[in-house]
Formats: C-alpha cells, structure tokens, sequence
DNA sequence: AATGAATGAGTTTTCATTCAT
DNA sequence: AATGAATGAAAACTCATTCAT
C-alpha cells in the first residue's frame, strides 16, 4: 500500500470515527483501530489529531467554496440560484460522513480552528451579499439588510441539511433544491 | 449565603465560562475560581459537570418552549407569529450568554446530552409543522413540505442569533423580528 | 500535611530518584512511587519533571555562589583561600545526593537547562579569575593565564568531589580542603 | 560502497550529532538522515543506538589510554610527564566533536555505560597513581595522597579541555600542555 | 457546609526497533 | 544489502471527581 492510499485509509476511517463520535469523543486509538493500523502510523501521516481533522473540513469547505459561483446578472438569475443551491446540497449529501462533521462537531475544537469556521462562513455570507446586492439594484431582491437575508440563506440551508444528514431525516433529494428555492423567492407565509 | 444563592452564583459563573470557551474547554477549576467558591463545593451542588451545563440549557431551552404560541387560527394570524419570533429573540438576545452556549457550544457533549438537544429541537420542529399544517389548511401557508418548512425557519433563525450574538454583529434589535417575519412571507427574490 | 511539607516532601524523594538514576532514567513514576503519591499530585506541586530538576540544583548552586567569597587581597590570604574550598568542599559533602546530581547528571538535559549550568559555571570561573588577577598584582598568584587556572581550580575540584560522592571514593573530609589548598599552591610535581 | 566505509559514514555522521544535541537528544533519524541512509540500514551495522555511541566514545578512549605512558623513572622525567599531558591535549583536540561527545554527555547513558565510563577514568586514575607512587619514592612527586592527586589531575585536564572543545574558549593549543605541566609542578598560589 | 489537597484513569505523543519488500 | 513504512511500548501530563478535615 503506497503512502497516498494509506493516507487515504485514514482519513476515511477518520472521517467515519469523528462523524460517529463527534472531534472530542474521537480517540486517536478509534481511528487507528478502524485503519487497521498501529497508533505510531498514524503520526507517520498527520501531525495530530487535529490535523487530520482539519484536512477532512478543509477539503469539504474548498470544494463547498468552489460550488458557489456568483450570480451573473446579465443571464437569467432563477437557474442560477438554483444551480447554486443544486450544488451545494448535491455535494453535502454526496459524503454525508464529512457534512456531519461540518455542521455538528466542527466547533469547539480550540479558537483557532473556530476562528477558521468562523471565516469560512463569513467568506461565504460575504459572497452571498454581494449577490444580493448586485440583485436589489436590479430589483430582483427585495429591499432590506442583505446581510441579514444572506445569514437566514445559510441558517437554512445549513439546518435541513444537519436534518437529512444527521438526524437521518428522510426527503427525496431530488426536490430538496427546489423547494429551498422556492422559500427563498416567496417564503411561505401568505397572510397580509 | 443560603443554598438557593449559591447555586444560582455556580450557574451563573458557570454560564459564562462555558460562553467563552465552550464545553471542553471550560474546567471545573474555571467556574469556582468565577464562583469564589472552592472546588469541593461545586459538587455539593451538582452532580457533575455535564450536569451543571445541563441545568444552564434547560433553564432557557424551557423559555424558549414557553415562548411560542400555537398560532390560533381563528384569530388573525400575522400578529401571532410576529409574536412567536418577537418573544423568541427577545428572549435570546436577553442573555446572550446562554445564547451563546445553546447555538455554539451545546452539542458533542456526549451522546445523551446530544440526544436532549435533538429532541428539543424536534418538538420545537413539530409545534411548528402543526401550525404550518393548520395554516396550510386555511390557505396561509404556502403548499409544500411543512416539516421543510420547519426546519428552514428554524435554521434561519438560529443563524441569525448566532451571528449577533456568538459573532457579535450589530444590528437593531427592535427590527430584528419584523425582517424575520417579512422572510418568511415573501422570502426576498423577486423572479421568475 | 501541609502544602510547603509536601513540597519538601517531594523534592527530597525526587532528589534520591535523581540522584539514584539520572534526569533521564529517573520516571515521575518512580518519584511519586518514592513519595508515596498519587501521580496527579507531583502537578500540584511542580509543573514538569524539569522543573523539579532545577529547583534541586538551582538550590545547591545558589547555596554554593553563597558560599564563595571574594578574596579580600588587604586581609592574609591563605586562610581565606581555605575558608572558600572548605566551606564548598563541606556543603556539597553534607547533601551528597545533590551533589551526585550536580556533577553527574545535571547535563544534556535540554538547551535550556545546559545554558543555564554553564552560566553558573562561568560565573564562578569569572569571579575566581578576578580574584587571581588580584593575586598576581599582589605577587601571590603565579604569572600565566588566570582563565586557565581558573578552570584547572574547578575541574580539579569537580572531578575530587565527583569521585567522593558518587562513586564513593572514601577519604578523610576534614584533611580534603587542606591537601586541595596545598595543590592550588604548589601543585606536586618537584622535578625541574 | 563496501561495509567498512558505510560503517565509517554512520559513526562519522552520529558523532557528528552525539556531539550536536547530546546523547538522548539525538535522534536516529537525525543520524540517518545525515548520512543519508535509510533508517533499517543503521540497523544492519549497530545493533543499537547505544552501541554505536559506544563505539565512538570507546575508539577515543583507547586512544587516550594508548596516549599515556607509564613513566620511566631511570630516564628525566619531566620531558615524560609533558610529553603525556600533550599527546592527551593534542589528541583530544584534534577530535574535537568526539571529546564533545566525551567529556558532555558521556553520562546518564545507561547504568552499564556509565559503570563502563567510570571503570576508564579509575584505570587512567590507578595508572597515574602508580607513577605518582613511584615518583613519591624518588622525591619528585610531593608527599600527600596519590589518589587525590591523581583526581585533581584528571578533573583539572578534563575542565579544561571541556571548556576548549565545548565552550569554545579560545586559547593557543602550542601553550596549553607547557601551562598545564607549570600548574602540577608549582600550582599558582604564592602564599605561605 | 465548605474546603482544597489528593487521586488516578485516560489520552496523546514519541521514537527506537522491526520487517516485508 | 538497502529501504522506509509500520510497530507498540513507554511516558508525560490533565482534570473531573473524591474525601478527610
């Protein structure tokens, strides 16, 4: 077994022994026993526990990142969202393991690593805002603090999936995305 | 100082010990150091530490349960869920401390206390889709998977107070509420 | 027992564990085993094994700085020569295990801690060579360099020490500082 | 390249880092990797890391042993007596990472090292003594105890060179034997 | 009730040594 | 012979909890 593929055993048992546990109740000897591997190996490929840990958030939280394109306005915008929202929640339940990770253990591990979190989502509402923006001037995002509109899209996106990832919430896939759509063009409020 | 008093000192030095490290990282050590108290004393007053954390969520998780209304549907609806949120931030936002611990902190404490969070949660879920059922059934809300619904409500509110007050952003209280609810009536794109 | 009792209580067993193996095989293990301890409790009183190491030799080096003075050239010197190599030569023969550490296992502990020994020694071989220089002005120290006798003066010293206590080379304490005098001041070699 | 060079490579390069960091500081792999070698070969010269420690320092100290010569008494002595303190002085100095290696951290190896290190310096001890001795009969060894003398010597050669080879003291290599043979002949004080 | 010293189980991490290739 | 990945024993240190005073 050549040292990437070892790499990569361990970071898949990893990533199931921290999505099971959570990062604190993971024990490095979980992992190592899961591997099939002797606890020294396990520091032949990553520095600590947290490392590793950290490599299995980054490479989700990248890949999350570069799902997210910006919203072209000068093509039409609704497939654009939807594609936006397609493939995020396509990604996330692709490798529920890691999406676990991310949205119920991934903080309070030590500040530095909330401090990554934290700047992680700020990218992303940042992003988000610029969209929004971009939008309100041209009338096809309601008037109001985008800031605000950009942290309740990603508290609820971030929700149903903790909801379908975590607790094993059952909902065809295939229409999670267009109905997250459809509550962030109308809400589904209808009283006056 | 009665025995009342003192307990309420611990919890209340307790709250914010684990507000600004979180679980983990909070030690007995720190709390009666806040406390003034000595270390045996803690535990003259709880159980544990998994204990004292518990009573500090519960306290306000129970709050939080009292402050929503099933929305009576044969009263004007608006003002009732205005009211739901209004009493739900307010509440939030009181002791932001608590706040903090609920949205930040409170989950990979171990399985049972994780299990309690989620249960909560789901109720809160399911008040909610009753409502949205009640709600659908006279028009009010939109057709569409209500437990979605639940959970998108849910995820955006919790967002949002995480923001303000784990993050700190700053925005006006008193309209906090009113833009919450205005989401969840018209959501905020506006095509096609 | 007392806090300052138990500390002394732990520095005194450490000391023969020390004194017994060597900074390196000695175990924390071993001292709290010696000092009939739980293992947590050596933490409460010292924060690492390093610590406690240096607080044992800090004290006898502090002790034997004291315990050298600065020749007064206005007064006769002879007596105050002997009065510096028998007041050292009697307190590291009253705590021999010390000694033991001092001379035998107080290296290559850590950069650190090496820098340290070697700034005690340097110290010491400064203040003899000043006090040489003194001498030569006075025509009671030979001509030649006063940084070389200075270090001859100690290794002789260090190595006689050495040799008493930790291997256990028996000789009559009382004529040692006399016969190092008569060393220093005619050395033994009567050829031409 | 043929074993006995590879040999010489590895004992090369691990003086190198014994004299370095010192001996529980030094890392195989640092050694490997100075030579440039795979770890599992070390393993097929030395059978362990203390072995080639031993090695090293062994190699100098029959060099020593074989530096010192019995003294003649039916032939001037003096010449005899330099001659042994410079061929000791040169040869140590000429290798100056191993008398590092020697005279720093030659200790708290393990009980047999250090049984082994302490039966070296008693043999040069009890060699000197007898010339000591037998100078004594012929009236150019001062009367006194041979043993210390033999100590005195010994710890004062060794400071020295410690401070030359370890420190880095600076001091013309042609004048150190010729200053060190004054210092056993007269020592340096002048007082009565 | 209060204290705070003592406890010791539990975990991480290191690194000399082995061994399959 | 050489390699270097794998091993696992050993040790330090932490901290929730207990308990004698």
């Amino acid at each position: 077994m050549d040292k990437a593929t070892r790499r990569q055993q361990l970071l898949h048992h990893a990533r199931d022994v921290f999505a099971k546990r959570g990062y604190h109740a993971a024990k490095i000897e979980d992992i190592v026993t899961a591997a099939g591997v002797a606890r020294g190996t396990f520091y032949l490929y990553f520095t600590d526990k947290r490392a590793i840990f950290e490599e299995i958030v980054d490479r989700t939280l990248h890949r999350v990142g570069m799902a997210i394109e910006r919203v072209d306005i000068t093509r039409p915008v609704a497939d654009q969202v939807r594609g936006n929202i397609r493939r995020i929640v396509a990604l996330l339940l692709e490798d529920r393991a890691t999406t676990k990770i991310l949205l119920a253990s991934a903080s309070g591990i030590d500040p530095a690593f909330d401090r990554k979190m934290t700047a992680f989502f700020d990218e992303v509402a940042t992003l988000l805002e610029q969209s929004l923006r971009d939008g309100q001037e041209l009338g096809i995002v309601a008037k109001g603090d985008t800031r605000m509109f950009a942290y309740l899209t990603m508290g609820s996106l971030k929700e149903l999936l903790f909801e379908l990832v975590v607790r094993g919430w059952d909902h065809p896939e295939e229409r999670i995305a267009e109905e997250i759509f459809l509550f962030f063009r109308a809400g589904y409020l209808r009283v006056d």
